[in-house]
DNA sequence: GCGTGGCGTCACCGCGTGGTGAAGCACCGG
DNA sequence: CCGGTGCTTCACCACGCGGTGACGCCACGC
């Protein structure tokens, strides 16, 4: 889990991350979409691969890229322990809109 | 939004949070658990600071460093369309979980 | 006033990383 | 067999960032 942070730090990875959201992708229509070379791409999506977060499956010379969510629900997890916190900021707020609206 | 993924990124950033999750604390407590000298959690203040991540009280000359956990509910938020996709990869398990104990 | 404690800032170093062009590789169509 | 396509890998560069020691600053106690 531990690198799953740094991973997600690049924006351009993320973005990858968005356009495999829908269905699995090749290789160069994410190129077509980012303003990437081609090796760029390949290079993040060799990182995102290592991290668990997307997954190959070869159709002759074209790589298909489908998303593999399993480390976002690990940050989800880590998550978990702030939730709280800003839930009962929420709270506060919604408390001081009820005082307002009272008047 | 877009920088507080790279801010935590560091585990040393993320251990600060750690230690500030129960209650706020001065700089010096930050030093003594961390393994780090003084001027480096001060630059990683400085970056949670201007994450908006963390807010400082200042008492005499000690600062207080509380949590302020804004940013890390736009993760949460930015974590939302991807929550099915792994919420769905559980069901399949839980299915096959199933399929295994009704035999 | 003077030392001391508590932190922030500065200058600096070393390393990791994102980006690139060029080369290499596998597969297909002719 | 040969050109082209789709993608990975390979140096290589430039920049940013984490870490540190030295210094500066402010508040307090004596």
């Amino acid at each position: 889990m531990a690198s799953t942070f740094a991973v997600l730090a690049d924006p351009s990875r993320r973005e990858i991350l968005d356009l495999l959201r829908e269905r699995e992708r090749p290789v160069g229509y994410l190129v077509d979409r980012l303003t990437l070379t081609q090796p760029t791409v390949s290079k993040h999506l060799r990182v995102l691969r290592e991290a668990g977060l997307v997954e190959v499956r070869t159709d002759a010379q074209r790589r298909w890229y489908r998303l593999s969510p399993g480390p976002l629900a690990e940050i989800d997890a880590w998550l978990a322990p702030y939730r709280r916190l800003w839930k009962q900021s929420l709270d506060a707020l919604e408390r001081r809109l009820d005082e307002i609206e009272g008047d």
